[in-house]
DNA sequence: TGTACATCAGTGAACGCGCGTTCACTGATGTAC
DNA sequence: TGTACATCAGTGAACGCGCGTTCACTGATGTAC
């Protein structure tokens, strides 16, 4: 009933024109509103208006389709990130422009983690390892995934002497984790109840204490 | 083919004796190996040497038995975590004791993810609130929860002076977003493939940004 | 100590579900001559 | 400028899958008298 809705109106044509790209598109939605496992190949033909087996045409499998979303999602993602870093960079230089970084990663991360739950359960709750393909698909408009991002900054933060040298290896890790586990248990977890502003608190709360302990 | 080894031979009275358990125990050894999407009511019930809607005697549905494997799952992870309580206070009093308790609940938590990976997933990544809901099912010796268990030591801390009162509040949220996000990235996220000692350096860092932190 | 009968735990057969995927096909398009 | 034909993108019909769940049933058990 409701799936209805999305139905288009049939072509006019017989070639559909960009039949890829209004899969991926359909695929999106898809994950927007139910995560990767609404991302269904049947589903996705369906919106685009074309019979289902026409999916093979571009996509191996619903799993090539599924990977095309993901690598949508992560570069919403770094797309994201970038501009929150622009935004708290401004007028700032030196220690307080390597801080305000990587302040705005982890901002733009946990923001986005509750305004698109669907996609950053898509880009993170699907195998396939963010930072070893570097692929452009996955990126911004800098080229960087997001988690090259996080990386950069942290590179910023030794040249301005904030972080030790010998404290760098390993030390995307562990910002990463203290990150993605607030977003995790604020998405599916126990913390989906709290009221928002008592979740922004512990945000603002977990994000000091990894500027701290690194 | 694989699932006909773990056919019963066929039972000799009609009543099954103890069904419930029977099926909990199908329930949990499914979860161990594919997390909770593989707890699968007519594979449960294959197991226990019956037809398939002879669960429906014990269980309302399949989302029934989940959340009784789920509660196990809880209750192994607390008895997890007051063992090793246990073990890193031995011979310790006052502050030394209060930091053991946090590093050891941080400890079983990361242990737990890593040896039980099955469990830990049908744990934490089917809804349903650990903290909340306080059943025994859940809980380990003590009749605590992991969650509890976490508060309580905090609560040390602070009656140790380690950790300053006004700070308290909500610091469980920030403690457990930190061990729960390293969990998740080493389960199923990029760090899958680490080394085992990496990733061991990387726990023991996170957890002394965690104490440094708080 | 024996029988009648209510109660409970399991059986047997069948459903609808929507999915991913394969097959042999036809309609449209563009390039070579 | 027109036609022949290879190529590609979409169609139509069908599959097997294993699942959760419902129905009407029968076998075993234990309690009342």
């Amino acid at each position: 009933m409701m799936d209805a809705m999305y139905q288009l109106p049939p072509r006019r044509t017989y070639h559909h024109g960009d039949l890829r790209q209004a899969l991926l598109d359909a695929g999106i939605a898809l994950a927007r509103v139910g995560g990767p496992e609404a991302v269904v190949l049947r589903e996705a033909t369906r919106r685009a208006g074309v019979v289902p087996n026409a999916a093979y045409r571009h996509f191996a499998n619903r799993q090539a389709l599924l990977q095309a979303v993901r690598a949508a999602a992560l570069a919403a993602l770094a797309t994201a990130m970038e501009k929150e870093r622009a935004r708290q960079r401004r007028g700032k230089h030196g220690v307080d422009a390597a801080r305000a970084s990587l302040r705005a990663i982890g901002t733009a991360y946990l923001r986005f983690a509750r305004t698109e739950p669907g996609l950053f359960r898509t880009a993170f709750g699907v195998p396939g390892d963010p930072e070893t393909t570097a692929h452009p698909a996955m990126a911004g408009k800098s080229g960087l995934n997001p988690f090259q991002l996080l990386s950069t900054a942290l590179d910023e933060l030794v040249q301005a002497d904030l972080l030790p040298k010998k404290r760098r290896p390993d030390a995307e890790y562990v910002a990463w984790s203290a990150v993605h586990g607030l977003a995790m248990l604020v998405l599916e977890g126990p913390l989906r109840r709290l009221p928002r502003t008592q979740i922004r608190g512990i945000e603002q709360r977990l994000l000091a204490m990894v500027e701290k302990g690194l």
